[in-house]
DNA sequence: TGCATATATTCGTTTAAACGAATATATTGG
DNA sequence: CCAATATATTCGTTTAAACGAATATATGCA
């Protein structure tokens, strides 16, 4: 684990916010995220393959779906620095809205929010 | 405190340098510190400001020399996270090499290295 | 006052990352 | 196979930060 891949991960806000959602919930997909962030979907798509490159998110393909998750492998120092980040940011916009907005959008096992938003519709 | 401002901070291995330092160091002026890292003096010195505007440390100005350290007002989620990452780089180079340099440059109570040096010569 | 030392700042250039827009790939289901 | 959906990638541009080199400021001391 290169120090300067998490630190590069963390400069940027957008990534932070991944992050902090999969901190408080585990597993989420592509939709979901774009979803919640309110950002375009190739940005999103963008920042999570700079975290799968810097090995500090997998991906698990299942159908047309990719869901993220923080690598388990990450050693404990980089968890720490996630979880302290993750203190540091929870009662501060954006990241506020983004836990409730993936708390509401998103179903409690495997649906994710985009796709009940069309099955709904 | 802003996270912007941390995580910025944190994304330069210089900075991590100089953070990494005055965490095990506690108080270390310019001279010291550009010293240890072997960079040119106006790089380090800008490095100490951006970090000092960002007010993760504070300085103290004793005759001609400006002595940093971390800002004891720092909350502790951010000092959380700087200690994670001291744990993440400590057996690392540069970090390694920078903290064996600095103990033996540096004297144990007030004298900086370089200081030391001229007036061994 | 004038010189030496310690630190800070300015300037112009280079480098790297983020972006929007467009397009490509892959999977599912009819 | 074809259409629809989910995700990924490419491209050209823009933006921001880091740099070396040079210079400025400030303090102490002779």
């Amino acid at each position: 684990m290169n120090p300067d891949y998490l630190f590069e991960a963390l400069a940027d806000e957008t990534r932070r916010r991944i992050f902090a959602l999969l901190l408080s919930h585990g597993e989420l997909c592509v939709c979901d995220l774009f979803g919640v962030l309110k950002l375009p979907q190739p940005k999103v798509s963008r920042h999570l393959a700079v975290l799968r490159e810097a090995e500090l998110l997998i991906s698990r393909k299942q159908g047309t779906w990719v869901y993220y998750r923080l690598n388990p492998e990450m050693p404990l120092w980089a968890a720490q620095v996630l979880n302290s980040m993750a203190d540091g940011v929870a009662r501060l916009e954006p990241y506020r809205t983004d836990k409730q907005q993936v708390e509401v959008g998103c179903g409690q096992t495997v649906q994710c929010a985009t796709p009940a938003r069309s099955i709904n519709s």
